[in-house]
DNA sequence: GTCAATAAGTTGTATGATGAATTTACTCTA
DNA sequence: TAGAGTAAATTCATCATACAACTTATTGAC
């Protein structure tokens, strides 16, 4: 078995390939890919999620159900729509709309809330170990100056799975990372990675973990809301800017 | 029956997978499966259409995807719709199980925390009255000895509306009905239906809704909170009398 | 430069094994 | 006999390996 690193989000609850089917659609739904680009080979994919093949090809069969992508055989896996076949009202995020994330993290701040309380009451040692670990992870990331991005999401899904909930992760990872401030909304970003910015938000994540490891319900609520509600005004600052 | 059969689409063109999938496919949607049956097993399967469990699992992955079936571990696979396209039935809940609806109204506790929280603050007076005249129907219903579900879930879509993100409604929407205590669930439903039972739901809608009507954050949350706990009491009270 | 043969890379399918969750059957007790 | 507890059988979830089929890049000869 290789380690349990690698990419982006692994370890937690619900199956494998419905784990990697969620990150590899709000990829591409994120417009992360241009159409007709080819997605990364199944040999690569397997080593970014440390999961066997078969669980690729799955999740790739459900892509290919949803009409997002195209398998050649000999060839690759092809992007060949980057919108969901969205019927009636699907969660999808416009990520070009500052309006559409803030609606997102309006939900989103819904959900975690409840999750951390929820966390606080659950948890188990091995989760809250899981949580530290999150933790120092995002720290790593720091001190390497590296993207500090599928860090502070998996320190999120970490809280969602200490619910003890599946449905609290199957949320979050639709609603994809819409919270965590992206780079990919131009805004002079530097102060977006700036070393201080991304210190006071490790705080905040130990403010939130804290209050869950001493099964603090309320503090681990308020904690979160601070969290969230940082974000969100950087939003609508955003919001403010573009308009004026 | 081993060989190319099970009926249409086999052997010519496209992948094994796309084969079997189609088959499947069609199979439920014709409605030679009712719903909540259960599939033959992989191993059947694999006999039947003569391939290896690897095009049956993919093929099984594609259905899941289109929200036709739910794989459960240890049991089987189940249809859980038989029609097509009917929505990206990803946050399905089981109304089979009861623990599955646990989970659902727990991440509904989630959201209507939040709604009715941000209802507050935001509500229109348009949506207030809104809010009250679904209070009156419900009322209505209960005097006209009607069933009260589609009032019941009218009046948290009205509070959802009142927040004035539209999220909120979707993925309320999305959840469905599951907080309702439903008389699917065999449970002597006589209790449910009976009308001390539903004044009592009434009054802890009206709390809701003056609360809302108030501006009162903290007390819509609390009076939400009050109310779903007793759904979630009553659904944790079956969950126990099943199993014994 | 052209073209055919070859090599390397990629998806499609098959097979066997192990783990985890659930259901069913059975045994033992009172 | 009834009931509880346990053992065994099912069934999906995941991993690992192997080979076939197809595409693309490379090579080598002319």
């Amino acid at each position: 078995m290789a380690g349990p690193e690698g990419g982006t989000t692994d370890t937690g609850k619900g199956t494998l390939v419905s784990s990697v089917f969620a990150d590899l659609r709000n990829t591409i739904l994120g417009s992360r890919y241009s159409i007709g680009e080819k997605l990364p080979s199944e040999a690569q994919l397997t080593e970014q999620y440390s999961v066997s093949r078969t669980v690729i090809r799955e999740a790739i069969a459900q892509l290919r159900a949803d009409g997002l992508v195209q398998a050649r055989q000999g060839s690759g896996v092809f992007v060949i729509s980057n919108q969901a076949a969205s019927g009636p009202g699907f969660l999808q995020v416009d990520a070009q709309r500052v309006s559409s994330m803030i609606e997102a993290l309006e939900l989103r701040t819904a959900i975690e809330l409840e999750s951390a309380s929820l966390a606080a009451q659950r948890r188990s040692p091995a989760q809250e170990e899981t949580l530290y670990e999150r933790l120092h992870e995002f720290s790593r990331a720091i001190q390497a100056g590296l993207s500090t991005f599928d860090a502070d999401f998996a320190f999120h899904l970490a809280i969602a799975d200490a619910t003890n909930n599946p449905r609290f992760r199957e949320v979050l990872e639709m609603l994809g990372r819409s919270v965590i401030p992206r780079t990919s909304l131009q805004t002079g970003n530097d102060e977006k990675t700036s070393v201080p910015y991304l210190e006071k938000i490790q705080a905040e994540h130990r403010e939130i973990a804290d209050a869950i490891s001493a099964r603090n319900e309320e503090g681990a609520r308020d904690a979160m809301r601070t969290h969230l509600r940082g974000s969100l005004s950087r939003y609508r600052e955003l919001l403010r800017g573009s308009s004026a």
